[in-house]
Formats: C-alpha cells, sequence, structure tokens
DNA sequence: TTCAAATATGAAAACGATTTCAGTAACCGG
DNA sequence: CCGGTTACTGAAATCGTTTTCATATTTGAA
C-alpha cells in the first residue's frame, strides 16, 4: 500500500527523482538510483496503476472482441495474441459480442472510458458507420474481418483463396455436385468463401446451385442435420465443402453412423485445420489458417497506431491459407499432403 | 473528450452533483438530474475510467488465471465467466501462465498495481507461500483448485467422485487390467482423480499397477503414444481411464488405424464431456463436468470477497460429476445413457 | 413555533502517479 | 574567465474523478 511518495522519503528524495527510476528516464545519478531502487524493494513498492493511466493517458490495455471463445478459432486467436500482448507488455480484455450489435457497441465504450488503449476487433457485429466514430477516442485494427468502408487498417486471411483451392481439389477428384456449407453471420469471411468457392465452380463451368446451399451451419449438430437435408436430395452431392471443421466433423460422423462412406460416397473438405481432423475417422481435408501469424501482427499494428496515434487509414495485410489434404476426399486411403 | 467540469459547467452546476447523477447518489433534484442527463449526452460524455478507479479505489476488472485457451476445458471456463462477469459488470482480463511459475507471479503484480480487484485462479503453478503474500492487496479465490494450505474461497469440482464412477463403471463391466493416464501438472485435480481411480480399484480387491500408469499424457498425440506403450506391454490393459477426452481420442483413433476394436479390445473412458466425444467413432463415455456452474460461482465468491473486503478465508464449495456412457464402454452399441 | 432531521448543492481535498518548469552544479570550448 | 551546454534534482501543476465537509433550504414532529 505504499505511495511513490513514501518512496520518496525514504530515499530523502523527491517524488520525480523516484518516477524518474521507474520509468527509466535519463539524468538520475547512480548512487541516487540505487537509493530509490533499494527503498522500493524495501517498502514492497508497485506503482499504482490507475494513477499511472490517468496522468499518462496509456492503459497498456487493449480490448479483443470475439463473438465468442467456445470457437476454436477464435480460442486460438485469443491464445496467440494474449501470448504477443504479454511479450509487449501490454494486457487483453476479453469482450464477447456473442453475435450481438448492442454487446458490441456496450464495449466499444471501453475506448472512451480510456480503460483500453485500442480495440482489436476479430468479429463485427455492427455497420462500419456505427462503430466509426468509436475512432475519435483510440484505435480500431479488424482481425480476420474486412469492411469495405472500414478506413482502418484490417489483417486478414485471403478467404477467397482458402475456399477457392477446397473447393478446385474436390473438382479436382471429379465431384461435380458440390454442396456449400457456411455460417451465415454478417461477418464478411463466410462471403470471401462463397465468392472462392464460387470461382472454381466457374472455372468448371459449374453453376451455383442453391439448393447444394446451407448457409444455417454453425455446429456440428448442424453438420448432422445438414447430413440429412442432403441425402433427401432427389439429387444428391456427391461432396461438401464447409466453412468448418466442426460441421464436417458433424457431417462425417453421421454418414458414418448411418453407413454413408467417406470418401466413396461423399466427400468431405472442412475449414481450419483443426485437431480434430486428425482424430475422425476418416482424418478430414481442411484448410489450415495461420491463425498465430495473423494475430501477430494485428497485435503489432495495433501497437504501431497506439503509438503514432493515427487511426483513420486503411491498410490490409494478407496471409495465404493452406490446402492440407487427408483421407475424408481422396479414395485411396493413402492422403498425399 | 470532455471532462466531468465540462458537463457541469454546460448543466450549470457543480461536479459534485454531476457524479451524483452518474453514481446514482441520492439527494439529487428530479430537474437537476434532468439538466445533467441532457449535458451528458449532448457532449456524448462517459466518465474517465483511470480517473475513477484511482479516486474509488476499485476497478471492476478481475484477472482470470489459466494455463492456456486452447484447451477445451479453459475455454469453457473462459467462456462461462466472461459471461458472468459482464453480467455483474466487470471486465476480465486474461493470463496465461503457461505452466509457469514466473509467468504467474508476474501477473500476480496485477493485484499489487491495483490493476484488478481480484484474481481468480484456475490453476496453480507457485506454492500457496508464495502467493499469499498478495492476498494483502485483495481478493484471491481458486476456481478448478485446491490447495491444503490455501486460506481462501475454493470452488471445486468432486474430481475424487468423477474419477471413482468411471472407474467403477469399467470395473462393473467386467475389466480388470485397467490402465490410467493423467497429465503431470502440479495441480491437485489429477491427484485428487488418482485418488478416486484407487479408491474404484480397491474396492474390487486390486492393486493399483504402476505398469499401467502413464502421468504425461496431455493431448491427443500423447493418447496415440500411449496406445502404442500399452499393446507393448506383456499383458496389456482392457481398459483405460483418461483424464481428458484428447487423450482418449488419441487413443481410440490410433486403435481404430490399427485395427483393435473399442470397446471390444480396448475400452476408453474420457474426461470433460467435449464435443468430440460424439463425434469420434465409437462415441466416448465420459465424465461431464458442471464448468458453467463452478464459473458462476466462483465470480459469485470473488465479487463478495471484493465487497466483503475479508479475504482470507477457506470456503470450499465443491460440484459434483456425472457419468456418461456412451460406446466407448459398452460391447453392445446401444449405450444407455 | 421550534428545532432536529432530511434534502439538496457546491468548494475543496484526495486518489497516486507523470510532466512541466525552474534552478543549481559541473563541464567545456574559446 | 566567461557564456553556454549538459547533467541532475525538486516544487508544483496536472490528469478526471469521488469523497468529505460545509452550508442552505425544506420538512416534520413535538
Amino acid at each position: 500500500m505504499s505511495t511513490i511518495e513514501d518512496v520518496a522519503k525514504l530515499a530523502g528524495l523527491s517524488r520525480t527523482t523516484v518516477s524518474r527510476v521507474i520509468n527509466n528516464h535519463p539524468y538520475v545519478s547512480e548512487d541516487k538510483r540505487k537509493l530509490v531502487i533499494e527503498a522500493m524493494n524495501q517498502l514492497g513498492y508497485v506503482p499504482n496503476s490507475s494513477a499511472r493511466s490517468l496522468r499518462s493517458q496509456k492503459t497498456d490495455v487493449i480490448a479483443l472482441f470475439v463473438p465468442r471463445i467456445m470457437n476454436p478459432f477464435f480460442s486460438q486467436l485469443v491464445e496467440s495474441m494474449e501470448i504477443a500482448a504479454a511479450e509487449q507488455g501490454y494486457q487483453l480484455i476479453i469482450c464477447q459480442t456473442r453475435y450481438s450489435p448492442e454487446k458490441e457497441l456496450n464495449y466499444m465504450n471501453l475506448l472512451k472510458m480510456k480503460q483500453v488503449d485500442g480495440v482489436v476487433l476479430a468479429s463485427i457485429q455492427n455497420d462500419w458507420k456505427v462503430l466509426e466514430p468509436f475512432l475519435d477516442y483510440g484505435p480500431i485494427v479488424l482481425c480476420n474481418e474486412f469492411d469495405e468502408q472500414a478506413n482502418v487498417p484490417s489483417v486478414m486471411l485471403d478467404q477467397v483463396h482458402g475456399a477457392y483451392i477446397a473447393t478446385k481439389h474436390l473438382l479436382e477428384q471429379g465431384h461435380r455436385r458440390i454442396a456449400y456449407c457456411r455460417g451465415s453471420t454478417r461477418s464478411n469471411v463466410a462471403s470471401h468463401r462463397e465468392l472462392g468457392f464460387r470461382k472454381a465452380l466457374a472455372e468448371y463451368g459449374i453453376e451455383f446451385d442453391e439448393q447444394y446451399a446451407f448457409r444455417d451451419a454453425f455446429h456440428s449438430e448442424d453438420g448432422r442435420r445438414v447430413f440429412h437435408q442432403m441425402i433427401a436430395l432427389s439429387n444428391p452431392p456427391t461432396a461438401v465443402f464447409t466453412g468448418s471443421d466442426e460441421v464436417a466433423a458433424g457431417i462425417i460422423s453421421e454418414a458414418n453412423k448411418h453407413g454413408c462412406s467417406v470418401p466413396e460416397q461423399l466427400a468431405v473438405v472442412g475449414f481450419d485445420n483443426q485437431e480434430i481432423t486428425e482424430l475422425m475417422k476418416p482424418t478430414i481435408t481442411t484448410v489450415h489458417q495461420p491463425v498465430d501469424k495473423m494475430a501477430q501482427k494485428a497485435l503489432e499494428v495495433m501497437i504501431e497506431k497506439i503509438h503514432s496515434r493515427k487511426y483513420k487509414q486503411r491498410e490490409v495485410y494478407e496471409f495465404p491459407l493452406k490446402l492440407i489434404v487427408r483421407e475424408s476426399t481422396v479414395s485411396n486411403k493413402l492422403a498425399k499432403l
């Protein structure tokens, strides 16, 4: 409970000098510095962070917005970013918007209240026009998100290409009736993937067929449902592209249960290269996303913005995705990596 | 960027009155209250959180310590606790200790610096004697952890019983050579489970056999390794108890790959009832842990401690675990729930 | 009618640091 | 030996609130 004043008194110096030592400012003689450090140790002194923040107008805290943490993609994002933040001396406040615009808007006040130095949005629930005014209070960086109107940095993955290579892989395997699964968030991630999916189809002269499109598939349970919807079709697809490994796993699990063999009767490709892709039988072909790199870059950009104090500039950083072929799409069980 | 002073001026009142309105203090007339609110809206005013914290000595922020977030158990813990915290107007700072005592100790300074009002430990890396001194600066609550010496509240699950019922289930299925897997953290969770495991064996007059014990199994990869170690034994086990669904999944995946049928040749029981238990083939018998309830209770206790300011008192809250029987332990494929 | 309690308001102190400003001592080139 | 940097130190202002204390008015019970 000791303050800088106590340290100053004990060391027989002024608050100013103590502060200089704490913050590694120049112009402190070596003997006084020793005195201060000894006094600090003796008292077990640690600077009060609120006082510091108030005076210096920075908190060394960053808010990270995610829809929810349980989703393994976001778990990994949070994990990676927390590590990167800790390395730079920043703390991370987690904000789960749970897909609610109101919650998102509410958390945005952290910026206005100056409780955080910046906000990383790994999920956008409001129109950009609604969020933009908050730029008057601090930087906003988009991570794994993208908005045409947004005049801020955006660190993202090349989802169009990711979906493209996954779909193309299915086409190369000879599939022509390919179903398409996505979760229909208002996020641009899903729409970019749809672009890539359509692009691959187009290259093979195949038209996108709405009866094969399932835009409400988020979890493994949805995968199970979709499986039944697919086989109920008059002309069922022979392959399915999904926007998440969980959905892919759900489809495969249900297929297994009903004696539908994967990939012979139905090829399945997931997205995200989660642990489950190697545990399922068959193992799941998927698209690897370099979440670590993206998280690190987003944090790096954020810190740069905090320092430069220029928030309103569009910048795009994009990372490539990689197809990982496993058993769920190739008939002979020797998947080639 | 407007301050309380600006609001006061615009409303033609004092800072004090504005502050009273903000904090819902009594003794403000209705007309002045209206004036203040209007002025706040007009200026888009929001109180500065550092100033608030400095003066009122509370931050409305709680630190949650976990070893890492990617582990689904901790993901769920974080998710549940963040929701509970948000409901109570608290923010959550995530601290990943990554099993490092130094990192843990370092994060503990958040309490000393008064950057957080309290610390929830869902993981302990240091001896309690090392952590105890921090109680002078704020409350510490253990969540899913337990320490004989710790004089603080502990919200936990009955791991002894959880392991006991899982093991007993295997014994009832006729198994007598039962392998035992755990991750060897210094956490008491694993040791409590071992107690339960041994207790069940003892009831059936079976001695704990060290050759069947694998104490370095954390992930699915470890499960694969353990599988091979088990079948290499001269007298391999017919069943295996694991401390995590991931390890169980790894074992099953590898068993599948090598034509070892589960549960006929090897029965497997997991722990935690993660999503993967329903996706694997066979589905995995496991122990359900009421993580939500535990997280909510831990937060509730934390808030109570923050208010009461009495930190140094031992209290134990325990929640029961439930066995969920699936295909990985019962031969006829009709698992009874 | 009176006086204590309840209601309503504001001036100023306090929270604990950093930053600005001013001042002194030492050093150094001409 | 003088004037101007450079090195070092501290007093006081400042960050934006909440809290304490003082004061004025109104209410209500005796």
